[in-house]
DNA sequence: TCCTGCCGCGCT
DNA sequence: GCGCGGCAGGAC
């Protein structure tokens, strides 16, 4: 018989001994696999999960275990699959891919129930084309990629799938971005489901997300809405996934296990066939590619909600301002666009892409910017580094770690204008304030929203009409419906194009055409301004004309030419060490075995990281390109200072 | 990773 | 004689 456990102890163990053996007592021969147990370790009691049962007697004396914590496992069976797959896949302890599926503390506690039969309350009917992706959804045995353009109504239809797969008895989870980003799309599904919705915040505290844990767990509450983590909540018979805005950069969790929310939810798919729903307006490069390979089903929205119409998006272009005279942030057509708004008692958001602070090189005068010619990467600016060895300012491409010289002038129109685009732009503020100084003015950045509710706050400001322009970063990008805003401009859309990597093209698209999303969503059409250096860019041509397919159609291109995802796959190792020299030399040396084991069609690059100073400890990449970067590195030992980041999101 | 046990030092 | 800090080694 199965009288013996191996239990994944919840407790921080070294390598190696993060599962150990337990015998199995002849009054708990009804212990399940995925049970929370008390177990004695040296001379106390601790947690575990039960990974295995077998009846093989292990070759050392093996303790008893002692109890089992709660009726029902804490992890069903595809649970402890994926908690395998996710530590053998990104290369993680076992443990802290277990601990991904638990509350920090239990809490052992007769929970009340609050269920209530009536769930449904109004609900609106769903359009032609709604109805239509609904059925799609409902019939096909793959993953639905469900895109549609911003103001299409992609709510309605998770509502409606929420609503048909509860009344079967199963759960739902929605995964957004961010939940105090999202505050419409809560308030959609409370209205609708009541108390049988559950809402994880990623800021709750250890005892919140405990209580809120054992909650689902007891309660098997119907409806689970909460960020990236939320795809581990405790369901024990889901029946839909829906991931919100699934091309978003935040569902790749940047701490070990590194995991992709998106590749997850397809092994969850892959484990269990529960329904999925991906949905965005504008879907990843690889998503999409999914989908016309035929691996997801296409299910597309592309009129708006009540005939609404998408903004006209103008571009402005910075070189031609330079030119006027005009040195000011804002341009003379923006200003005066922000001056009409005000007059008309409308409100504008002012869009401040802060992302990538790195230094380009850009010419002022004719919006040339240096790259690197090998990687095609922008070249980044760097102060002295005597660490390693750069004793000048220089350029840095950080794909390939070839140094150049800062040029003195443009090499294309020979201007002297040479700027360092990057930091500074905080300056926006100040300048509305200056030049509009009756306007409420407000500001929504990671420094002013760091408090809990600050961002509600900001959104009801806002319809109540409190705030007249909203100066914000990416954070104000997101599904908001705003119907008092009627003009967004965008201060600098290339700042996102500067950051040296192989989806700023992807990200500065997706984020351009998300904003212009916010303006005009009722009967009357909104106005987009852009301003640019780089008005012949195709992120920035292609937002102003909401074209989707038309970006994806060059970007993939892009991709294969240069061999990046979702063509290849990608592993990121990063050196880290107080010592810059014993960072680089442990990177040289896995790079001189990665170089010599991989095979030709694999490219191998060492160059430093972006952020090279971080926390007094320096920092090296290795980048692995290729078919499948995990088999190159399977037999290589790893050093304990050396992270492993399997599918980043980033190369930086 | 973290607990425990052991050793040595310093103070009484 | 004892209390404490530092360090090494093992955990089912």
């Amino acid at each position: 018989m199965n009288n013996y456990a191996e239990v994944c102890l919840k407790r921080r163990m070294p390598k190696n001994l993060e599962i150990l053996n337990y015998q199995i007592p002849s009054n708990l021969k009804d212990l399940k696999e995925g049970s929370l147990v008390k177990i004695p370790l040296r001379n106390s009691y601790i947690e575990g999960v039960v990974m295995h049962k077998t009846g093989v007697k292990p070759n050392h004396p093996v303790k008893d275990i002692r109890e089992i914590l709660f009726n029902h496992p804490v992890l069903s069976a595809w649970q402890i699959k994926l908690a395998k797959w996710i530590s053998l896949y990104y290369k993680a302890p076992i443990q802290k891919a277990v601990n991904l599926f638990l509350p920090p503390k239990f809490y052992k506690f007769e929970y009340e129930p609050v269920l209530t039969k009536e769930i449904l309350k109004e609900k609106h009917i769903l359009t032609e084309e709604q109805n239509k992706a609904y059925q799609k959804i409902l019939k096909t045995n793959k993953i639905s990629l469900l895109k549609g353009i911003t103001g299409s109504g992609k709510t309605e239809i998770y509502l409606h799938l929420a609503e048909k797969f509860i009344k079967e008895g199963k759960q739902c989870i929605l995964i957004v971005p961010e939940i105090s980003l999202t505050p419409q799309m809560v308030e959609y599904f409370e209205r609708i489901f009541g108390k049988n919705v559950a809402i994880l915040h990623s800021r709750l505290t250890e005892k919140q997300k405990s209580m809120e844990w054992m909650k689902i767990f007891l309660n098997d509450t119907p409806v689970i809405i909460g960020p990236r983590s939320a795809i581990f909540a405790p369901v024990k018979n889901p029946g839909l996934i829906i991931l919100d805005e699934e091309h978003e950069f935040t569902y790749k969790q940047e701490q070990t296990p590194r995991y992709n929310t998106v590749d997850v939810i397809k092994k969850i798919f892959e484990f269990t066939g529960v329904k999925v729903v991906l949905g965005s307006a504008t879907p990843s490069i690889a998503s999409y590619y999914d989908a016309l390979k035929n691996n997801f089903e296409l299910v597309e929205l592309n009129q708006r909600i009540g005939g609404a119409m998408l903004p006209a998006v103008t571009l402005v272009d910075l070189r031609n301002e330079f030119e006027k005279k005009n040195y000011s942030i804002l341009s003379e057509l923006l200003q005066e666009k922000i001056k009409s708004t005000l007059n008309s008692g409308k409100q504008a958001i002012l869009f401040l892409n802060k992302r990538g602070s790195a230094s380009a090189v850009v010419c002022r005068e004719c919006g040339y910017m240096e790259k690197c010619l090998s990687c095609d990467m922008p070249m980044t600016y760097h102060k002295i580094m005597p660490e390693s060895g750069i004793k000048k300012p220089s350029l840095i491409c950080h794909h390939c770690g070839k140094i150049t010289a800062p040029p003195l002038k443009c090499p294309v129109c020979g201007g002297l204008n040479i700027k360092y685009v990057g930091a500074g732009t905080q300056k926006v503020e100040e300048e509305i304030i200056k030049i509009f100084p009756k306007a409420k003015v407000a500001r929504a950045d990671r420094d002013t929203m760091s408090k809990r509710g600050s961002f509600e706050k900001i959104y009801e400001k806002l319809i109540k009409k409190e705030i007249d322009i909203l100066i914000g970063t990416q954070m104000i990008g997101k599904g908001l419906h705003l119907p008092n805003v009627n003009l967004v401009g965008v201060i600098l859309a290339d700042i996102g194009l500067h950051f040296p990597d192989f989806r700023s093209s992807e990200r500065t698209f997706q984020l351009l055409t998300q904003v212009a999303g916010r303006a005009g969503r009722t009967d009357i059409p909104g106005e987009v301004i852009i301003q640019t250096y780089m008005t012949e860019n195709i992120a920035i041509s292609l937002a102003k004309t909401h074209d989707y397919d038309s970006f994806y159609k060059y970007e993939i291109e892009q991709r294969k030419s240069f061999n990046y995802p979702p063509i290849s796959k990608l592993i990121k190792l990063t050196f880290v060490d107080p010592n810059p020299k014993k960072a680089l030399l442990q990177a040289q040396k896995i790079n001189n075995i990665l170089k010599e084991i991989a095979p030709h069609t694999y490219r191998i690059t060492l160059y430093p990281a972006l952020i090279f100073k971080m926390n007094n400890k320096y920092r090296w990449n290795i980048l692995i390109q290729g078919h499948a970067p995990e088999e190159v590195i399977q037999n290589v030992e790893i050093p304990e200072n050396c992270r492993v980041d399997v599918d980043p999101i980033s190369i930086g």
